[in-house]
This record gives structure tokens, C-alpha cells and sequence, in this order.
DNA sequence: GTTATTTGCTGATAAATGTCGATTTGAATT
DNA sequence: AATTCAAATCGACATTTATCAGCAAATAAC
């Protein structure tokens, strides 16, 4: 893991919080609160930000860039669970449960990480109910996001899967139907659950049936209605 | 889903609370609170609590019983996530995210199911912080339970998914290594994400090997060990 | 600029898994 | 005991998916 560095570039911190719908929540003197606690630091694309197995002492908020949340599964495959965007908290699972990450994070591109402290922001939770029962929102909808991708990973075919990730990556993510991907084809197979040969072979196939056009790292998806229709069918 | 209706069971509720450590963080008159908002209903083996996609008004603690939970994923097929034991808390999901239920949970024996107010316990984490805070540590133990599952799913083959699955039942509901299974082999199939055909092959051959002993719905976990190890090895 | 090295791509093959039909078992009912 | 029905079982076969080897293209390293 990257060692964590004392950098400067935190200095506008009140604007940054405004992104946050969950931050909003708090009052002026908690947020200078929370500052103090908070620090940030800068990875390079491929770097681990933080490591599955390690002791977790601060959650995590991507400023800038795009990262990778995955756990590690059986025989050195990755499962990535979703893609981080800037702005989302990372890393609950470890708030109560055992302060250890269950999950990995790496970074997709170079990407602007600010770590919070652990104990400030569960200082938060106890003293403020709105923030508390926003962040209870927030996990909530993580576990139903859970349930759907469950159900992609095991009772979909592999066009369904890619048709989901695809999906995912252009209507969560990207927001929007052209994109250049940050994510290598072993990503994308590591996302679907398939090995990265049978992640190629659908994607030609989407690409010449007109689905969508994929040339090196520019996606266009071109027909999101049949890629839905795919989805649905498995 | 079967209708509610309140019966005069519910009489011994001190009683009851004393089995769900997170009612335990609940004063007295939190709980006589919470005690006014609740009812309890009997159901057959069967029966469906919960349905996926109907408005949730209610939480759900099984005090009797022991039901599954599952999302209804493509062509009719469920997907079982997890089976529900007395004194859990069910429903969390629904809380706050768009009251509706984004799974089913129906009996497998016949249960006695408890049911509480949404508005009320929400109104206990707001004025409750000790009860949000062992809350969201039931949320975010449930978000790990859900990554190593995806991986189970996703990366493992089928004797791995019903290793795991077996282990699951031995060692998380029945805790006990012989037991009476109360799933199908067709709720085994889904809780493993597989063919019944192929559900049964596995176990089949589990027998054979003297790693498990299965008649009807005996199961007996001889070498649990092995299990362990056939899990991992994926 | 040239050489490594990764990444993307493809076809052939093998392995894993699902599907189908037929049969058996067991429980519930008459 | 006879009947009915759902669950469990099994073998044969079809389909899906992974693996492998080899190659091309792009990128990084020298």
C-alpha cells in the first residue's frame, strides 16, 4: 500500500464538501471537525490505495480520478465489485464491523484520495441523527445494489453480464452513452465475472452487431435499449 | 402475501427482546414504544412474509421458525441469499431506501413472524445513538457476508458453491454438524446458484466420498475439513 | 529507433454446467 | 391398500464457458 503522505492540497475543503450530499448534513463546527482529521494524498494509475486485509483507520473519498473497489476471490482473481467516482464515501464495511478492509481499492487513473478518520467520523454518527440515518441510506442502497449484482454474477449468461456492466459503466459512471474507458479488458472481465477471453469475444460480438462500437478504449453504446433487452433475457 | 393479522401472542415481548442484543441498547419506555407499534402472525410452511416488489411498512424478526431470503432474478428462478434464523432483524434494506421490498422471504417451516413499525424503529435510531450505531454494524457485517458470496458465485465452481453452501447451513443456521434440512433440493440449488440437476449430482458425490452422509433430508457433515478445503480451492 | 512487455484478439479444444425425459421415491389423501 | 402428486434421481445430450496456444498491436523501456 502506498504510504499515506501529509500533503497541502486539502485547502479547499469546504467546497469539497459541498459534493458531498452526506457532509451537507453537518454544521460548521463539525466539519472543522472532521478537517482536522483529514488528509490527503495523490496515486498514480495502478496503484493500491487500500489493501485487502489490512487494518482500516479512515475511509476514503476520491477527489479526482476513478478507482476500482474489488475483493480478492479464489486463485488471484479479482471480483470488482463496483468503480469508485469522486465523491463517494469508501469503505463502511470496516466502520463496525472488524477495522479491517474486506475489499480492495486501486486506482484506474491517477486519482486525488482524501482519507477521513475513523473515529471523527463515527464521532459524527453518534452525535448527529440526520448524518447517521443519511449514511444508514447509503448503506442500504449498497446492499440492494448487492442483491442485482448477485443475481447478474450467477444466473445470467455472459451477453446479460456484459450487457450489465456495460450499462453500469455508461449510465452509473460515465453518464453517458461515449466514453473513454479506464478500464482494461481484464477489468471489464473482472467486473462480469468471466474469464478476459469470453469478456473479448462478447464485446466483438456487441461491436459488429451494431450494439456498440469499442475501438481500443472509446466506447460508444449505440443501442442501450437492446443492451436492456439483453439484461432482461439473461 | 398473507394478510396481517393481530393475534395476543405477543405477550411475553420483555422476554423476547432479551434474545436481540440490539434491542438491548433500548430503554424501557423506547421499548414499550417500540412494543405498541408491533403484531405478530403465524405462517405455514410455504407461505410467502415478505414479496418482493410490495410496499414495506414493516420489519420482520422470525421469534419461531426459520424461513429463506431471496431475490427473484431472471426467468422465475430465485436466487437465495440467505436463510432467516429467530431474533434477526429483517428489512433493513427497506428503511430508507424506497420502502419497497427488494427481495422475498418466505417460510420453510412453519413460523411465527413479528412485525414492527418502520416509522417506529427509525425514530429509535434517531433518538437512540447506540441502537443506529449497532444498526449499521448489522448493515455493514451483511455488505461483507454479500462480497463473499459474489465471490462464491462468481469464481467458484459448483463443488465449491455447495461446499460453501453446506457450510453455511452447518456451521451459520443449524450450528451443529447433523441436522434436518428444511430446503429443497431445489433451495439448495438456488442458494448455490445452480441447477437443481446439478445440485443434486454434487451432493450425490459428496456422499460417495464419505464427506457428507444425506438421506432425504438428513444431512450429516462427516469431514468438514474437506469441505473447508474444497470451498477454497474453489 | 529498437527491443521488451503488456494488452488485445482469435480459433480450436476441453471442461463445466444446464436441459430434457424417464423413473423412482415418499408423503399425503382417499 | 390404492391413488395422486410433488420431490428426488439418473443418464444422455446440448450448450455455455474456460483454457490454451499463437499472433498482432500498442505501449513502455532501453
Amino acid at each position: 500500500m502506498a504510504k499515506f503522505s501529509r500533503t497541502d492540497n486539502c485547502k479547499n475543503c469546504v467546497d469539497c464538501n459541498k459534493k458531498i450530499p452526506l457532509f451537507q448534513l453537518l454544521s460548521q463546527s463539525e466539519l472543522t471537525d472532521l478537517n482536522t482529521s483529514r488528509f490527503e494524498v495523490k496515486f498514480k494509475a495502478g496503484e493500491t490505495i487500500f489493501k485487502q486485509g489490512t487494518s482500516a483507520t479512515h475511509l476514503l473519498i476520491i477527489t479526482s480520478g476513478l478507482a476500482k473497489f474489488y475483493v480478492e476471490g479464489v486463485q488471484e482473481r479479482q471480483l470488482i465489485i463496483r468503480i469508485v467516482k469522486p465523491w463517494e464515501v469508501v469503505g463502511q464495511a470496516s466502520l463496525y464491523f472488524d477495522n479491517r478492509h474486506h475489499y480492495s481499492v486501486a486506482a484506474l487513473v491517477d486519482c486525488t484520495a482524501c482519507f477521513i478518520e475513523i473515529e471523527s467520523f463515527k464521532k459524527m454518527i453518534r452525535q448527529n441523527s440526520a448524518f447517521a440515518e443519511e449514511f444508514i441510506t447509503q448503506c442500504t442502497q449498497k446492499g440492494v445494489f448487492s442483491y442485482e449484482k448477485m443475481v447478474s454474477l450467477s444466473q445470467k449468461q455472459m451477453h446479460g453480464r456484459i450487457a450489465d456492466g456495460i450499462l453500469y459503466l455508461s449510465k452509473k459512471i460515465y453518464e453517458s452513452n461515449q466514453f473513454s474507458l479506464h478500464l482494461s479488458r481484464q477489468d471489464i472481465a473482472d467486473l462480469t465475472g468471466m474469464s478476459k477471453d469470453s469478456a473479448i469475444r462478447i464485446l466483438k460480438e456487441f461491436h459488429h452487431e451494431g450494439i456498440i462500437e469499442l475501438d481500443g478504449r472509446n466506447l460508444n453504446v449505440l443501442n442501450s435499449e437492446q443492451l436492456e433487452r439483453i439484461s432482461e433475457t439473461g
